[in-house]
DNA sequence: GTGAGTCAATACGCCCCCGTATGGTCTTCG
DNA sequence: CGAAGACCATACGGGGGCGTATTGACTCAC
């Protein structure tokens, strides 16, 4: 079902999964070609340069996760609390383990690269916004709200940094009672 | 004052500051000793090659935090929550940005190196425990103690990941706020 | 002072990566 | 069929990074 010929997409899927395994220095145009069984000489067909790659990377990633939070804190007669419960079981623990990796990537990258700064900080933007939103629903001040959606994505990138070192199930009870914490008026 | 000979220290130094500024992929001989203003010829005479930099590297950063952690949880006449709330102003907000850029830079290395990998893990462990035993100090159970920890330093770390874009009361108030949620038996 | 030891400069070969130039092989359409 | 265009291969020059080899200078001990 392969196409047999590429697409930009393809290079930007590749890039993409490089980002995730190596960050954005490992997103190299030969390395890339080697993946993906081509040479340069079809990179440089869909691309002008590398920089072109990466500022599609960029603008690919921003779009698509300014879509994918709207989608995800849009209360679909779920309540705020189960909306964020949702959002921390998403990308929290280990489920989605390429989504964490592309996440911290790009924040790696953002440290370094202004634009890319720019973009995440964009996205981080629109992220408080959504989640603030959610905890406002549960009747919190905006001042709180804000603080509990900054606590909260904290949170979330966070566990991806720290080191899980083995009792796995002691990891797990943590991150039942920090849920718990983090999104309040629950019954527990 | 400068030493007019350079020596291991010389270079673990400038090996440090490049990865705080660059990650591991910028720690390169040559650039640094660009920076230093010699030459590749005096590193390898203080090191037979990059992998014995980077080594160095990882067991000084290991030693130096798990002694600072040592210090920094030990109450000497404090309370546990005091030393929660050094803690949180110490890491957290904008003081010590070169401390947290090493830290995350870190981080990022053990993403992709297994080595680096289990010295953070080593190191995230010590801290745990450190943090676990302060909030036990508290009064909590030690799974209780121990999510405390896990938030806590999710918490820190993810803050240094996140984008502060413009605003800064609004983060400065968030913080606070944070900082409340974050060390229970608060007054607030 | 002279020779051993310390520290650094220079020069070399190797590899990986970027970007370009040019040519080749298909498909498509008239 | 034949020409145009899409897509990729090959080959090249340039640069930067690693590690080695060789040599130079400087500091002590004897």
């Amino acid at each position: 079902m392969e196409a047999k010929t590429l697409n930009r997409e393809s290079w930007l899927s590749a890039a993409f999964s490089a980002l995730a395994e190596g960050g954005v220095e490992q997103v190299r145009v030969e390395v890339l070609a080697k993946r993906l069984k081509v040479t340069k000489g079809s990179f440089y067909w869909h691309f002008r340069d590398r920089t072109e790659l990466v500022e599609a990377m960029l603008d690919g990633w921003k779009t698509g996760r300014i879509e994918a939070i709207k989608m995800q804190t849009r209360l679909d007669g779920r309540s705020p609390a189960d909306r964020l419960r949702d959002l921390l079981s998403l990308y929290g623990g280990n489920g989605n383990p390429r989504g964490m990796a592309i996440e911290l990537a790009m924040r790696d990258w953002a440290r370094r690269d202004p634009h890319a700064a720019t973009i995440v900080a964009e996205v981080d933007r629109e992220r408080l916004r959504c989640v603030s939103d959610l905890f406002a629903g549960l009747g919190l001040t905006a001042d709180d709200a804000f603080a509990r959606a900054y606590l909260f994505y904290s949170f979330i990138f966070g566990e991806g940094l720290l080191a899980r070192s083995a009792a796995p199930d002691r990891f797990e009870r943590a991150r039942d009672i920090c849920g718990k914490v983090l999104v309040p008026g629950e019954v527990g």
